[in-house]
DNA sequence: TCCCTATATTAGGTATACCTAAATTGATCC
DNA sequence: GGATCAATTTAGGTATACCTAATATAGGGA
């Protein structure tokens, strides 16, 4: 037997049907093995490999096709699910109960997610009140695998001008995270977009501050809603 | 590249360097092969294979002579006691924050202890005031590796009668440290021994409580030290 | 001293999860 | 309808960490 990572359902494993949980979005598109490779930082063989095993088990995790890329299966999304969930939960903890700088908690989640027990789990869920959200403002699945749908933008792709509530700040790149947070780009606050049409940057102020510019490259990392008192309206 | 564990200083290896420590004793004799083999459930030539790992790297973790057994290096030792740091820390901070039960703190400590971070160690140490003792009353190293010594004895070789301190419980067998916590045998507990010269049990009584009987089998899992009261006197 | 046995070591294999290089496929472009 | 090219797949290899079976060795007893 290997390293010690594997008799617990494999951490590659894991980081594989998270990947595709995360590409495949709302519509559970097909992923291609390109689009893996990357996001995994492993070789288009590599991927290949991984995922005629993961289809040919027994209850098989994915549904792949030669040349066609893969789905989850419901097996495969149950766990993808149940990994997001540990993920999102230890990050809240770490933040919350541990206080750690925002921009540290996801790789330390991204470690711990593959390695925590239900008890664990159920713990750090009651010690937090069963958070919903997480600090970077992303649902948080259930223990069943539901997860509160959010209706958001990315920011980025903000035309014309508008006034909105951040809904989240993505936590993959921690400097821009800090940065972000410094600025007061933190989920539930008050955003205003005074230009943005097609500009290579944002003009944006946060709650009554001082406005400030913000790339496009870096506005991609950030999800907006339209705050509550603007339902039904279209401004954008 | 294999698992995961792996870039991280390997799990396996970490349990190789802790079962040394732990089986040389405070003498830090020599351990042989075959100790090793029935500590880590591993085939002799397992062992055998890891140690001649160990002992050729760059900053060799191990001092390994063909049938001669090994000893830790200067590194594998600090290594080996920053790991039994982190399984203690975890431990208490199981206990004391999560409130686990104390008989399942040990499975979760001795997976999470191989992928902490440095942060995540120095975290919990602040929380709980940066503790000297774990809830089975073993001794925390400090981060420079230095542990204090306990002077105690096990429960199981006491001769004659006397009044001791429950010193520590093992952690190591979840249902035997359950039943002796529901005898009240935990670390600080007052103990008296009454009856233990040569029968294969000892009768004991714990505070006032009502005297019951350990067998010696059970009583190798508690080691107890003379009470604060009585030192220099002997008796057993 | 020599043998015998427990202990240890070597030899050869397995599975996971990665890699590179070579071959194949599918889709598009002319 | 065939060429071209990017994406994918196959083939063959690496390292870790296990395993079993076969072999070697050390140290005690006759």
């Amino acid at each position: 037997m290997p390293a010690g990572g594997q008799r617990r359902s494999s951490e590659s494993v894991d980081n594989y049907l998270k990947a595709i949980l995360a590409l495949s979005g709302p519509e559970e598109r097909r992923v291609t093995i390109k689009a893996l490779s990357e996001e995994l930082h492993v070789a288009p063989a590599s991927v290949t490999n991984m995922l005629q095993k993961l289809a040919g088990e027994a209850s098989p995790k994915v549904e792949y096709e030669r040349h066609r890329g893969v789905q989850l299966s419901h097996a495969g999304k149950r766990r993808a699910l149940e990994v997001v969930r540990h993920h999102r939960l230890i990050e809240t903890f770490l933040y919350e109960v541990l206080d750690y700088p925002i921009d540290e908690v996801h790789e330390e989640a991204e470690r711990l997610e593959h390695f925590i027990s239900e008890r664990f789990e159920e713990r750090i869920a009651a010690k937090l009140g069963h958070p919903k959200i997480d600090p970077h403002g992303h649902s948080i699945p259930a223990l069943d695998g539901r997860m509160a749908a959010r209706e958001s933008i990315v920011l980025a792709e903000v035309q014309g001008e508008g006034t909105f509530v951040v809904d989240s700040v993505s936590d993959r790149n921690a400097s821009s995270l800090r940065r972000m947070e410094g600025r007061g780009v933190v989920p539930g606050a008050r955003l205003e977009v005074r230009t943005g049409t097609g500009a290579s940057s944002l003009r944006v102020r946060i709650g009554r501050g001082k406005a400030f510019e913000l790339s496009r490259e870096a506005a991609r990392e950030v999800r907006v809603a339209r705050p509550p008192s603007d339902r039904g309206t279209r401004r954008g």
